[in-house]
DNA sequence: TATGAATGAGGCTTCATTCAT
DNA sequence: AATGAATGAAGCCTCATTCAT
């Protein structure tokens, strides 16, 4: 019997290191995609920095592709839940907390997002993950209908515009993906001490977007302007 | 002395038959570009649909990289003029034209911005083309001064929010950022017959976004929903 | 414990066939160059020769350069080892011991030599290999010490003439090098017959050069002319 | 009558024009060759260089190789004719004439005499000037009959050690080679401020090997030995 | 099971030569 | 006659993937 024990130990202990190993790849490849140019990221370095061998990443991922596309839907679920929880939040009352959430959650790491955008661009005609590419898709629409009807409620109020109630919410990913993108461009003379003050200027404006009615501006610590008129 | 005349006029139409030339490698380019992955895309097959030689494409182009960081300079040249003309707009009394203008500019033709985009990713470690890449940069910042004051003058008028100056432009690239991408998404169940009323939205957020005071939100024919409340 | 050794046997044998790949793409490489003009050598057939396909090369070689490389750094170790065991002997006392080592160690090879010699001019600009051919060049130089004092005692005897030491050894490297050339020169009508009796006339003379008094013209069967006055 | 005149001129002065022009390419090859690698010489470079069209090197020369065998031609000419001059002066009385021009002739220019070696290589299997390499092999062959002759009497006089003729001019060919390559060598740690004595020393053995009877060691300022035991 | 050597298709680039003007 | 734009063969090198050990 401790035998048998024993090898359902071994079995489980395999699995767990067989598990590990795969979450190895995954942030190998993570770290090589942040730190250089998506081209110069190669399977054998991925190996080497997960410190296995190059033939062993196969028997995980059955082409690089499939790496990538994990990375993303790693990123996106995680994503995903933060909005749902947003979504809950909004409901239960506290207005604006889903745009909030979801501008918190994708700039809490802006790199890691930009990574993904960029890596769906690559991905975007890639044949042998298409199929991995439409979960992704899902993913990100899975909250779309709780958005809608949270939205439609919202319309109805007189609190937003009156306007198909998916135009709220697609403003407002635009808005993120253009806020990711922003933190990392080269073509801006700003000064980056701003960036936060910056990203919290611009998610209050995605919080109220299309809300009718007096625009608040303020926001705690925002205003930098010290002989701002409004002081 | 007709022989003068004529050996000039050889030399002018070779010369323009040269520079038509180089439009035809890059429109060859665009195409293909906008047509398939970028990876997909080879100098050889750039030629091919161009209909010359490969090695004619090098003697327009340095390198590969040189095609690429072209059609990126050629449209942002334009972006930045279409801007630049909407700041004098708005100089000239006309509240919103420059997002205006800087919306409808990149909204225009929203594959080859975002073509602009991905090609800026991939080039970004690039050396070959590291000071084009700067050029590139340089144009965009051409008209942050401008911005700057127009909006300096704005905010003086309690009209903008009283944020650093460039928050105001930076938020409105991110939004046109984003609304691009947005355009080009498949992750999104939108009917995309709104696509062109979503931008008019999106714009109008764009040229609103900041503004302290009532929110107009109406816009002509922007809202579709028949049994609105408000209607 | 026989799984162990068998493990390691096993990665024993897999270093031994990869340094015997090695081998076999010097050889393959060698036997291309000898046969054909060096620009003609490529590394499609240098593949195809060692009978592996083109990548492999490239995974014991950096780059094409680097073959060449090595091919000349073999070579030049062994021709200095030689002069060293020359250059010891002089030292026991055997006279012109190092020069006759040397001509005869340059002289067993003559093509492959006259390969090295053409291969470090096609390397002179290289950039990639620059590193190596100064470590060529520093094997080269290996004996120079040995040579000057050997030579500076040589020179103090009254044995030879009284120049700097380096003359001295320097000329014996250029007739060196010179006989090379001449062994597969076309320019000449020399019957090649004579060849190896050319070739131990000259090395006569490097061994000899330089010497003070009688030179002793001989040499066992050198003289063919059967009818000379001096006979 | 003067209409035909200067239309005779008019042609001479064309035919001028073309020769100079043609020295133009060589000129302008040549200086190429001699300050960057060999394969770094394009066509295209050379005729930049000469000041005219890519074109018309070929209105010139058949093929680029032509171009280089000229440049060789040009040169063996040179070397032959200053050996036959030396061939002269011997024959008339002055002992070692021959060889001195020649090393004399051969160390003028040895950056010149190194490319010619090297372009040698090049061509020694390019099919398009197989004949005119024939050429230049006829060209340096062309005095051995002289040296033969003149060689046969010196060993007749006992001056020279009794080997086939050719030895001796071929050891003095080999040696000037040598010495050329010697000079451009980077393999030598030698002080280059020596390197006119050391020509001196080396053309001193050229002309005196194979001699037989007292080597005269001595020459005008070569030894630079202060202490030098023999002085 | 893990490994990493082997593979070869395919990309970018160069340059001698041609030929229409 | 002079030109130089056009050409395309051919070279070097990379890297995702396979497979024997």
């Amino acid at each position: 019997m401790s035998n048998k024990t024993s090898s359902a130990d071994r079995i489980r202990a395999k699995k767990k290191l067989f598990l590990d190993r795969e979450k190895k790849i995954i942030d190998a490849a993570l770290e090589l995609f942040l730190e250089q140019s998506i081209d110069a990221v190669t399977v054998s370095k991925i190996a080497t920095k997960a410190g296995i061998g190059k033939g062993t990443v196969y028997k995980h991922f059955l082409t690089k592709n499939e790496i990538l596309i994990r990375i993303m839907l790693d990123y996106e679920g995680h994503i995903a839940a933060c909005l749902a929880a947003g979504i809950r939040k909004t409901e239960e009352g506290v207005a604006g907390a889903a745009a909030q959430s979801y501008f918190k959650a994708r700039l809490a790491r802006p790199d890691l997002d930009r990574l993904v955008q960029q890596l769906e661009v690559r991905l975007a005609y890639a044949e042998d993950v298409a199929e991995q590419l439409e979960e992704l898709h899902r993913i990100r629409r899975s909250n779309e209908e709780s958005l809608s009807h949270m939205l439609t409620k919202q319309i109805g109020a007189g609190v937003l515009e009156d306007v198909p109630p998916h135009f709220h919410y697609l403003a407002c990913w635009a808005l993120a993906q253009g806020a990711v993108d922003l933190w990392y461009s080269k073509s801006w003379n700003y000064n980056h001490g701003d960036i936060s003050d910056l990203m919290e200027f611009i998610t209050n404006i995605g919080v109220t977007m299309g809300n009718i009615g007096q625009y608040h501006p303020v926001a705690k610590g925002t205003s930098k302007n010290k002989n701002s008129k409004t002081s």
